[in-house]
DNA sequence: TTGAAAGCGCTACCAA
DNA sequence: TTGGTAGCGCTTTCAA
């Protein structure tokens, strides 16, 4: 066999290689310590004018990027908080805490990096999350158990916060308990004389996380009366909400409370076509407080849910970094306060 | 001043340190190289069935995870794609989209990676992202030109697509015109007969990209006829819509394309609070085709819009990645569709 | 003020 | 079938 040899260092300078500091280094006549200093600012090591100039020449001819991995590598360590792509697609209300969380972050230096796992679930995923070794990794809704926490922090993650109905073993829990939202529905319409209280609950998959607590948090509210609740799935669809609409006297249902404002507009759209009288016949409660709700005749009661700052967890997540071996905090933090309106 | 020397190696086993592929090795009893071929399950090589349950057992004991960063860096290439992370929040168009596109990526075993960049413009973003060394880079919108494309393509990514109004030099475009979604509302609205056109325009930062082409799009479709064409800036709120709806009769137009089926929601609202008639006195025209417009009464006429198939985007990434010399493509994926309803 | 060199964790080549 | 080892790009200590 014959043996190609590989290219001899410095002799044609190759193709379409991707600059180095030895490229710089070399182009500016110094050594790769010098580019590093220079180019890194290190204030411990004082380096001659004409040489930071000529190194930062150097590096904007070639066009001279720093490799992350190989600085991170050397380093030990990131600045990396990982979070997972959200499978479905997110509201409103949660984008809006995305942004706020990654602005708050990047203002205390960290990168935030949302990584799309795809067929992987919880704790096999965190293992997919700690190969990037990430100095944080944030978890919405639950699915990361014990064993995935340890993964992550076997794997040098200095701060894993869950952020979902209950805390996890090992990790800081921002508890955002959705059940509360049912409860406050529930306790409302039951308080305005209901007793037989349908729940929509989305037929669309991954949602359960949320549409359970919910659901569970309306029957809390009523237990021990004499009132009811029915559980009504329902996929958003025009075609599904007129079925259940087209049902609906059948049911003998004086309230439904709505998975969330949208599929509240859904229903009570077919609900009216139906000749069904809201809030007369039946009264709608919806969630999520969108402005949605706002605009529909009659004006849609909703729970207003308060998600938690995306600078709080910016602050927790900074502390956790910083003082690896504290307590993990757990904080309650979903507000749910009604808001009425005319629908029910 | 007193010099603390380094732990000896292998004295103690440091206390909460990461375990690497040495460490395995260590507690199998056999080399780094024959860890990394086990794991790797190497085909080129042949190794015994009981090492492989050593290192395998050895692994797991460890709770061993390969360092992603050590790893590409050896390879000199990753399988990274890397998107900026929407500044704004995304609207179940795009969410789905994404959804799409990381799950074909996946399939082809790409890593879909979101990268939040705070408060970097277009070309400089451009360098924090080269510094992740990704395969390959995915740019929604304008704002990267072809210095970022530059730096990318010589940071080593071998795909740069842009999903944007117009082509970017050296990069692949997937040409997103939003002007053929204003042009499409204009044509059917001077068609019904209406010759005094408003088109909201979002009063929100961060919207112009697709804002600006949507109004120049109506603009065009009247050019050289006796309609006229207003732009109403409108802030997303009850407020500012009742505002523009108590000087509505002033201005005399009979016609109005909202910048998306939710604005048109916000306006309609407003105006028939007004007692202005839609569509008898003034036409109404969202965009996006979202549900929100089929439940609205009267309900609400509106541009459907057809974004790219992930899976096809996900195809082109690939081929690039593989032929990195080739061609920059061009496509023009942005369909616009009128589905004449009821509001004009 | 600058340079030489070690080493972060990993893979792949070559030798044994 | 397995081990030794070079080297990916970078930072940082130590020496000059």
């Amino acid at each position: 066999m014959v043996q190609i040899p590989n290219t001899p260092p410095s002799a044609v300078p190759a193709q379409h290689s991707v600059p180095t500091s030895a490229d710089v280094a070399r182009l500016a006549g110094v050594s790769r310590a010098t580019v590093s200093y220079v180019l890194n600012n290190a204030t411990a090591v004082r380096i001659s004018e004409p040489t930071r100039r000529r190194v930062r020449e150097a590096a904007r001819e070639l066009g001279y990027v720093p490799h992350a991995a190989a600085r991170s590598l050397r380093a030990g360590h990131s600045r990396m908080v990982l979070m997972p792509a959200p499978a479905i697609p997110a509201g409103p209300l949660y984008s809006r805490f995305l942004a706020e969380l990654q602005s708050a972050l990047g203002r205390l230096d960290y990168t935030v990096v949302q990584y799309g796992t795809v067929g992987l679930q919880g704790d096999e995923a965190a293992r997919a999350w700690a190969e990037l070794r990430p100095v944080a990794v944030l978890v919405p809704g639950a699915g990361l158990g014990p064993p995935g926490v340890a993964v992550l922090r076997r794997s040098g993650a200095r701060a894993v916060v869950t952020l979902g109905p209950e805390r996890v073993e090992g990790a800081h829990a921002l508890l955002m308990d959705h059940e509360a939202v049912g409860h406050c529905a529930g306790a409302h319409l039951h308080a305005g004389g209901r007793r037989r209280i349908g729940v929509v609950v989305p037929a669309e998959a991954g949602l359960e996380a949320f549409s359970r607590p919910r659901l569970a948090g309306v029957r809390r509210a009523v237990r021990g009366t004499d009132a009811t609740v029915t559980a009504l799935p329902l996929a958003y669809t025009e075609q599904a909400a007129a079925r259940l609409a087209a049902r609906w006297r059948g049911t003998g249902l004086d309230a439904v409370f709505a998975y969330n404002d949208e599929y509240a507009m859904l229903l009570m759209r077919a609900l009216q076509d139906e000749g069904v009288r809201v809030p007369e016949d039946v009264a709608v409660v919806g969630a999520d407080d969108l402005m949605l709700g706002r605009l529909l005749r009659p004006r849609l009661t909703t729970v207003h849910v308060e998600l938690p700052s995306g600078r709080d967890l910016a602050e927790l997540v900074d502390r956790a970094v910083r003082e690896p071996g504290g307590e993990p905090e757990v904080h309650r933090v979903l507000g749910a306060t009604l808001v009425p309106r005319e629908s029910g």
